[in-house]
Formats: C-alpha cells, sequence, structure tokens
DNA sequence: CATGAATGAGAGTTCATTCAT
DNA sequence: TATGAATGAACTCTCATTCAT
C-alpha cells in the first residue's frame, strides 16, 4: 500500500513536551490547584481529553513538568565547575556571571516557585527537586569551597553555609522578578548584581593573599 | 442528666484571631486553593458557617492573613537600625544577628511563602506585601548602605544590591526550612549563618581601612 | 418591694402582630423562599432569636401572615352586600367602586401575590384562601347574581362566570400595580376604573329593560 | 457482556430546548428561589453539571425561560387583529375565542406566574416582560378600540381600560388554574367564559347601534 | 488518535434554627 | 423574655475525569 500524498501534521511525538511546555506556564502562574487542564489544552492547541492520551491525572502532568527540565541546567553548571583548572577567584569569576546568565532564560525560576508552593502537598516533588538540583548544587559548590579551603584560599567557615551565601541573591532576584516585577518593583538586575556579588565575595569569602588584593 | 460540655461558646472577641491564626497554617500548608474552609474552621475550632460571621470571603481571610504581622516586625527593626550611632560595622554586628532571631521567630515565612506562591492570582497582596515590607525593609538597609558608603566605610557600589546581598541569605534559609527540611533536608542554622554571613559581609563590604582589619 | 419608676417599654402583647406586620412586607416584596428571617426581624424591630418565641417556623409566619387580614375585608363586604335593598343595578353601583376602595388600601394584593407564587409549595395556603376568601366571595357575588336573574335583572349567563367578570379587573390591576408599575408601567386608576366597568357591566350585564336605559 | 445503555448520549442541539423545558416546569410550581438546580437537572434527563454547559447561571437559565415563548404568541395574536376587516363586534368574535384558546395551550400562565412572583426580585424579566408582551398586547387591542370608537362602534371611556376589561377574566382564569384548581376549585371553563364575555362586551362596550340588537 | 459533551464529587456560601448568655 | 453568636444542612457552581463519537 503506497502512502498517499504526505499531508502536513504535526508530529505526533512532541505532544507530551507541548503539554508540559504549556502546563509550566499555566503552572507558574495560577500555582497547581488554580490551574485548570481547559486552559493547559487550550495553551497547549490541543483537547481536554487529548492530555489523558499523554498523561493520567493532573498531578501527573505536575510531576512531569517539575522534573523536566532540571538535568539539563544541573549538567551544564557540573561540567564547567567540576575540574576547573584554575584559582579558586578565578572559578568565582566564571561561575557567578554564568550562573546568573542560566537562571535568566532558564524556566528554573518558575518552577522553583512551584516547589516552594507546593512543596507540603507534594513532597515528592520537593524530595525530587532537592536531591536531583538543589542539593547536587550545593554540594559540587561547597565541594569546591571546601577544596579551596585546603589550599588555603577560602577562609575557615561552613563551606554549605558559603554556597549559601553564594547563591542565594540570585535566588532571591528571581522571587523578586516573579512575584514583585509584576506589580511594579524596579526589577534586580542579574548581569549588575552577578558583578557586584562577585567583587564582594572576593573580598569577603577569600583569604587576604587571594582576595583583596584584587 | 449532667450537661456535658456546651454545645458552643459565644466569644465574639477572640474569634477573629483564631481563625486567622488557624488560616495562616492551613493556608501556608496548602497554598490558597488548596485549603479547605473545612479545615480552616476545623483548626479554629469552630463550625464553616462561623467564618462567615467574622469574614466575607474566603479570599478575605487571605488578606486578613497576608495583612497581619506585618507592621510590627518592620517597626521594631526600623527601630533599632534608624539613628543607631555606632559605625557600619557595629551596625552588621547587630543587624544581622536581629534579622535571623526575628526571622526564626516569625510568621514571616510562611506568609511569604503565600505571597511568593500566590503573587499572580492576587496582584494587590503582592503589591502590599512590597509597599509595606520589602521595599521599605530594603529601602531602610539601602538607605543605611549609602550613609556608610558617603562616610567612606562601605565600599562603591549600588545599595539596593548590597541590601538585596545582606538579607538573602535568611531569606533562601526560611525558604529552605518550609521546603526541603521536611523532606529530609539538612537545616540551615540560622544563627550560624548569620555569624558567617556577618564575617563574610565585613571583609568584602567594609572599605579596608574599615572591615578587613577585623 | 417598691417598684422602681415605670420604664418606657413596647407592650409584649403586640410583638406577634409587628412580626407578622414586617414579614407580610418581606414576603410579599422577596416571596417565601428569597425572604429572610433577618429581614423579618430587623423590620419588626427584634432579634432574630425573638421570632422564634412567637412563631415554631418560617413557614409559621408565613402562614400567619397569609391567614391574617383575611376575615375582615370578606365580612365588611359581605355585611355591604347581603341583604342590599335595592336593584341589581344599584347594588353594581355601590358594590364596584366599594371593591376598589377596599383593595386599594388593603394589604390583600400583596397577600393575593403571595397565594399565587407559592400556592403549589403550600397547597393548605391555596386551600385556606379558596375556602375562606375567594370561594365565598365568588360565592355571594354569584347568588346576588343568581337572584337577580330570577326576578329578570340579569341576563341568562353562568352566574360564577359573571362574578368573575365583575371582579377580574380589579385583580389585574393590582397585580398590575404590584409587578409593572415598579418597573415604569402607567398605573392603571382604580376609581377609573371602576367607574368604567360599572358602566360597561350595567350595558352588558343587565338585561334591556333594566341597564341599556341608564 | 452486553453493552447496557449508554451512559450518556451527546446531543448538543436538543439540550438547551430541553433543559428550558424542564425548568418551565420546575420554575412555574416552586418560584425561582425554591427551584432547586438537581430538580431541573433530572427532570430534563441531564446531570446538574451539564446545565453549566448551555447556561452561565441559575438565573440565566430563568431567563431563558421567562424570555422564551413570548413572541411567538404577540405575533400571532397581532397578526390576525391587524388589519382586520370586519366590524368591531366581529373582531370581538373571533378576537375573545381566540384569546382563549391560545392562552389554554400556551406555557404563559406557568411563565406570567413566574413574572408576577419574581418581578421584584428581578425587575429586569418584569420590564422584558411588560415592554414585549404586556404592554404590545394592550397597546394592540387599545389601538383597535381607539379606532372602533372614531368610527362611533364603541362607547366612550379611556381604549387602555377597556383592553384590561377585555382580557383580564382569561388573566383571572389562568391564575384560577393554575393556584386553586390544584386545591379542589371548580375549573373556570376557558370556552365558555370567552362566549360569556363575548355576549356581555357586545351589550355593555358597543354602542346601541351596534351591539345591544344582536 | 482525538474530540469535547457529559459527568459527579466536592468546594464556597447562605440561612433557618438553636442555645449559652 | 430577649439576644445574636454559633451551627450545619443544603444550595449553587466548578472542574478533573470519562467516554460516545
Amino acid at each position: 500500500m503506497q502512502p498517499g500524498p504526505p499531508k502536513f501534521q504535526r508530529r505526533k511525538e512532541d505532544r507530551p513536551g507541548e503539554i508540559a511546555l504549556a502546563a509550566l506556564a499555566v503552572f507558574s502562574e495560577k500555582g497547581f490547584a488554580a490551574a485548570k487542564l481547559d486552559e493547559i489544552a487550550r495553551r497547549a492547541g490541543v483537547s481536554k481529553g487529548a492530555l489523558y492520551l499523554y498523561y493520567e491525572t493532573k498531578e501527573d502532568i505536575f510531576h512531569a513538568v517539575v522534573k523536566t527540565a532540571v538535568a539539563p541546567d544541573v549538567a551544564v553548571l557540573r561540567a564547567r565547575l567540576e575540574g576547573f583548572p584554575g584559582s579558586f577567584e578565578e572559578l568565582l569569576a566564571i561561575f557567578l556571571p554564568a550562573l546568573a546568565g542560566i537562571l535568566s532564560v532558564s524556566p528554573v525560576a518558575g518552577i522553583g516557585k512551584m516547589v516552594i508552593s507546593e512543596g507540603r502537598n507534594f513532597p515528592e516533588l520537593a524530595r525530587y527537586w532537592h536531591d536531583e538540583l538543589v542539593a547536587p548544587m550545593i554540594g559540587l559548590v561547597s565541594g569546591l569551597i571546601a577544596r579551596a579551603q585546603e589550599r588555603g584560599e577560602v577562609r575557615l567557615g561552613d563551606p554549605r553555609l558559603f554556597a549559601v551565601q553564594l547563591v542565594s541573591p540570585f535566588l532571591m532576584a528571581l522571587l523578586w522578578r516573579e512575584t514583585f516585577v509584576p506589580v511594579g518593583a524596579e526589577p534586580l538586575g542579574l548581569s549588575t548584581l552577578a558583578a557586584q556579588h562577585l567583587a564582594v565575595m572576593k573580598g569577603g569569602l577569600l583569604t587576604p593573599a587571594n582576595g583583596s588584593g584584587s
């Protein structure tokens, strides 16, 4: 049986991704409970019934959305940081702007907000995010800091808390953007923040021989 | 027949506060949409109908909860900071532990999570929080920094971003506590964080003559 | 124990009547189901709980209202009509304006609307009204007509339907006043209607010898 | 396993009409407030949720019901009456039985009762009925009477009140049927009433040359 | 595969009724 | 008696999920 003339049609294999993308937007804007499947379907360009061809339940879609797009970012950063040849100061100078860059384009802000919001309702997702994204990231940075401490580059102190100090301004900037900018607040420039944070961290984190001379 | 416990009590004075307290817990755990009035009523020890004796709608209860307990904290901090006689370094040494102390006992974490979660659904509340709590706080700290810069105590840079750097680790610690600790993550000790953050900020924020000698 | 100075206070024995009066207004405006006991209590100047000191249920109040103020009107008309000495033509000339006069000041319109509206929900009340007010009235008028027919004053025909023809314009005028005048319709003047209706009925109801000569 | 009757049918076309029909019955029996959507849905043979596929709110269903089936009756009568070639006496002889016939089969009685009952609660509907049905009908009949007066066929007097006299017995008959017949009252035969009313009106409404000779 | 009309459990809200005061 | 805070059943309306087409 020869194939008829190939009619244009969307590739079926993309449907789950298209749905997840639409769902990310809706969940991120409304939260889990207030998000309507009707709206997700409409934004995905499919019928409401079609959602159930690819996902079992609304919760299932939510899980898919949260778990999607997590791995790539971690992998990218891990690749850049692990085995970085230079000093910790040089590492910081690379890492902080890179983090700012990634965060400003990644959907991680929206998903992060969802995890914060719905963590109590979906502990499995909170655990997943902690185990897959947050803990590895913190662990990675902590490890780099610990090694830098061993080399005498970084002052004494809890590496995990140092890691928190390093990344928290960016977290705050993301939440600021999602929460207060829509109601009229002045945005926090991510790149300026990265530069200024780098300067302060170099001054405060590094030992005198390594940082204060810059 | 001996009288059992009375079927209900008349305590008009106390009810609104009790309801708001119960609602804070439920909203904070579940988010606005997933919170059931049934549960709020049960935790407040009243019937569902009684809620409507004191509040018009579910949204009204939510508003009451979000607007509650905002002013006190701001006022306390403003009183401590404004007109502080010492140097900025001394100010930091007071301010960071104080902030950590306040945050660890205030319901601000739960409410803040709600504002982050539901900001899009209730922009009025996001605006209220920004205008009443967040912007004043940031403005207060920024002002202190700017004056310290004029005195040559603090390095050059955007005071608003310095303020973000100062407070963001505590924001992150709160969200960490609310989101990841319940699923098994190691807590971030607020007081240890405050001490370490103070050390780093003194090293990185202050000018050499003022900070690096400590 | 000497009595203290006599404080002014409302006479308790009027309470049920005051409540029924307020209830008449509210039921008449809103219908049974949409009438709120809160509003009845407020208009009666008592608390909601006080209603239950005098009536068992909302339905009980409704019954009281419907059954109240029915008997007087019937009695007045019956007294005027029964044993009227003159001709039927003279009777009509008395009866129609009198009916118009009574209806324009009596609460019968409001109650009648309630009976029409709620007859299906409260058949007992429909039956009560029919038996106590409507059927006696129709019977009374029918009887007068029948006797006038026997005297050759009124044309042949079903006396009951003649009675309907006699009273129906006033019914319509009442319903018009209650229903359409509030939304801007021109009122139907009851006294003008009575005069014109009298003229037509004299021409159409009476036999030539009795009516057409007027 | 043989297939039982399908759990539900898709009949998008027919549903609104079926729902409105069921709603007419329920509203007419119970009044607006006492009518339960559950019962409307059950009588329409659909689920409660299905009502909301076709109507926005309960009030919306009520509006649809009240506005339904109004225009047709008016149009039919207007067509019959306007431009009627014969004398007013002949017109009456056609009009009154026709009115009786239409009213005895039309749902206008039930809807009219609803308008009377709920006019205060839904003034928009009272206005709609007045403007679309009642005022045009009264105006139509008044106009015919006025022209007949100009031709000397009808006695002097307010044409609008004459119109009321003409139609009110039928209104009363309808309300009688809806209100008192269900509790045991003798029905008022509409066709007999029409014939007798015709006779009386010919005698009382027409001028001697036109009416009294019949 | 795909649709969307239809379902039905469950939510927020109202209000007649009760009862501690 | 009188109050009105408190109750809880019942209502309207929503929306995740199903299924005839």
